[in-house]
Order: structure tokens, then sequence, then C-alpha cells
DNA sequence: ATGCATGAGTC
DNA sequence: ACTCATGCATA
């Protein structure tokens, strides 16, 4: 029997189907847009350990980036510079040696031992994942770029994986007014207490459980390294100022950007 | 590619 | 109950 591992079903033009000999591969793409000064997430806000470290006498170097040579060592924690550099290239060289996001998760599993689905594959490449997840998964994906393209030929070695059966809630679509509703909530009070969570499941008929969850997705996205409401303008593009909305526009206190794939 | 969801670890 | 890492299911 034709057993089917998680593969991606056909119909899908985002991943890797393409062919390796295809030869047009655009390098980069303008879509980084770099206010200039250098991105220092080392510390994001509420993200402090004051606990004492198991290793005395280590402490993480505060760059000021005044190298003008990148350093990738899986040593010291990289910039979120770096990190963002080694993602374009670990989605290039992904996609010329034929593999799709799904390919790597799996080999990532049958290899170190640490399986990822295609959903983190393409949030690292996208750098939708906060700055420290980001810095624990990219020595791994790094070994793996180091593997496959040193590996002429690999047999590609596919493991199996028990699939569990679980009992998981149906995602529940929210309409898009609904939506709208819980932006603005959450743009006046991104934390609301657990009675407020009630209220305004009841003003919107949704349940609690499912609100909550909500503005927790919704904080998680804020710590993102590309957090969300940045607007892409082209330089030709200025007309896309919206002339309805004037309230503010929300400052993630990150710096960092990049276009979307 | 992304929205909603789960679960482990913390506070 | 929250944060954080992660993924199934879906658009």
């Amino acid at each position: 029997m034709a057993s089917l591992l998680y593969s991606q079903p056909g119909g899908f033009t985002v991943n890797g189907m393409l062919s390796p000999a295809g030869g047009g591969q655009s390098l980069v793409h303008p879509g980084l847009v770099r206010g200039g000064e250098t991105a220092e997430l080392g510390e994001h806000p509420g993200h402090h350990h004051h606990h004492h470290h198991p290793h005395p006498g280590h402490h993480a170097p505060h760059h000021g980036a005044v190298n003008s040579h990148e350093a990738h060592s899986d040593e010291d924690t990289p910039t979120s510079d770096d990190l963002e550099q080694f993602a374009k290239q670990f989605k290039q060289r992904r996609i010329k040696l034929g593999f799709t996001q799904a390919d790597v998760g799996l080999a990532l599993g049958t290899l170190y031992g640490n399986v990822f689905s295609q959903t983190t594959i393409c949030r690292f490449e996208a750098l939708q994942l906060s700055f420290k997840n980001m810095c624990k998964l990219k020595p791994l994906l790094n070994k793996w770029l180091e593997e496959a393209d040193s590996s002429t030929g690999s047999p590609t070695s596919i493991d199996k994986i028990a699939a569990q059966g679980r009992k998981r809630k149906k995602r529940t679509s929210i309409e898009v007014s609904v939506k709208g509703a819980l932006e603005s909530h959450f743009l006046k009070c991104p934390k609301p207490s657990a009675q407020e969570i009630t209220s305004l499941a009841d003003s919107l008929q949704l349940e609690k459980e499912v609100v909550r969850v909500w503005f927790c997705n919704r904080r998680q996205k804020e710590k993102r390294m590309t957090p969300p409401g940045i607007q892409q303008q082209t330089p030709d593009d200025v007309y896309s100022q919206v002339g309805a909305v004037s309230s503010d526009t929300p400052p993630p206190h990150h710096g960092l950007q990049s276009g979307v794939q």
C-alpha cells in the first residue's frame, strides 16, 4: 500500500514543489525596510529571569552592531539581523535542494530527534516566531542545511511517525466583524480580566474560552519578530494611507520588518 | 500561509 | 490564568 506520509496535498503553490533545475531563482526581494537602527530584541518586556543562572561567569555580549562582518556562530546569541539573513538563506537553499517545509520538519526529527511541523518551518522562514524561539531553532536548521547540501544524493531516509489520535476541538471561525470588535478591544486593553472576557464573550456571543484564547494568541503575535500591524508600503504607493482611521499606529516597539512570502 | 487550539512551565 | 513553543486544520 502506498503509505503517504505527511505530504502536502496537491493544489498548493506555496511549498517546495518547484523543480530544482528551474534556474529562475530570485535571490532576494526588496522587502526589507530598516530604519537604520539595529533592533535589539535581547530582552522583551516581561521577559526577565531574575533567578540564578546555572552557569555563572557567563553573560550575553551586548553587541552594538559595530562589526561589519557577520558572525554566525552558534556559540553566542545571534542578532535579529543574523536571524533575518539566515532565514532568508535557509529558505533559498531549501527550495533549491527541492525540499518542502514539511520535509525539513520531518528530517529534523529523524536526524536529531526533534520533529517539527510544516507550520513551524514556515514561521521560522517568515520570522514569525519569538526571538528566543528563533535562536533555538537556528542551530538545528543550520545543521540540516549542512547535511542536506553536503550529502550528494541522500537516500532521503524517511521515518514514520506515530499518528496520535487526539480529540481536538474544531477550529472556531470568527466572523470578520467580530474579529474587528476583538481587535478594537485589544488596542484598548490587551490584557482583559477574566470578568472582562466574560462580558465581552457574552456581548459577542462567543464562548469565553474562545475569547480568552484569542487574546492569548493576539499577544503572542505582538511578540513575534515580525509583529502584525506593520504596513508594507512601496515607495510609489504612498496613497495607501487610509484617511478613515487615524486613531493611532500601534508601534510594536520592535524594529524589524520583512517582506511576506 | 495562517487562525484557532493544546499543553508544559511559571507566577 | 498567563506565557511560550508548537501544530492541526483550514483559507
